[in-house]
DNA sequence: ATAGTTGTACTAAACTATTAGTACAATAAA
DNA sequence: TTTATTGTACTAATAGTTTAGTACAACTAT
């Protein structure tokens, strides 16, 4: 009786990686967006038959769930589902900066811990641009 | 007696920071080695010594020790003590490429699954580094 | 050889993160 | 209002990480 209104993405968990379910969750959720398979308003698994389809608890479908309505990626309302926020595909450049320059910070930190200026970063990275079919 | 053969650097653990004592401890060591204050042969603190300055259990400063050496970074003997090896400050530059390459490779893929190109994420650095003084 | 230094091994305690069990609360639709 | 859907709260079990206790082994120097 459902229409197919929920784009179906298919979530695998691999429980050896040693990544948390929860994480893996998320990040599913976050490539799916990055490459358009979900965009604004699509509506995610529920909680519950994402659990019964992975095999795993709901409150940890939840806890991913949760941890990308924090992240401003999707919103949520009992009753009605999980749903991709409109503003992650309006691509809100602000708050696609402040993503960007809070990840790089902490990566220009950590190499820059390991003796790395950000000219040769730079420079490193383009390398591999450069390099890619 | 002892001389100062020793380059003293202070060490210095915030408890409250969430940030395991052995980390905080290897990334004292690689900072001072990005900016010169520690360079080849320069030794360590012993275990001992570090770990009562510290207040922590030798075994703790042993850890932080271990992942060093394990990276390269230090050489250690027993009985001697604990030395920033000399590859280090030589800059191999194999080796330093496979660490950037490294890290470079989890910082990518952190932002592509922001949906971040490599374009874009060089472009963001170049503005960082055009605009510091 | 012997004493004093150094790092190391092994075990256990404390803490934290992760997941699950179970019951509940909010919303939508009839 | 009732029923079926949705997400949520609270607790506990489990596993993993981090730190400490304690005793040991390697090496240097005398």
């Amino acid at each position: 009786m459902t229409e197919n209104t929920i784009n179906p993405i298919k979530f695998s968990l691999d429980p050896k990686s040693g990544v948390p379910f929860y994480k893996q969750i998320i990040l599913q959720v976050e490539m799916a967006i990055a490459d358009k398979r979900l965009v604004n308003g699509d509506q995610l698994p529920t909680v519950r038959s994402l659990a019964v389809d992975l095999s795993i608890n709901p409150n940890t479908v939840a806890r991913s769930y949760n941890e990308l309505e924090i992240r401003g990626i999707v919103h949520t309302q009992q009753g009605t589902g999980t749903f991709i926020s409109d503003k992650v595909v309006e691509l809100d450049e602000i708050k696609r900066e402040k993503v960007l320059a809070s990840i790089s910070r902490s990566f220009i930190s950590k190499a820059g811990s390991y003796g790395f200026t950000l000219k040769e970063i730079i420079e490193y990275l383009q390398t591999i641009e450069g390099g890619k079919e």
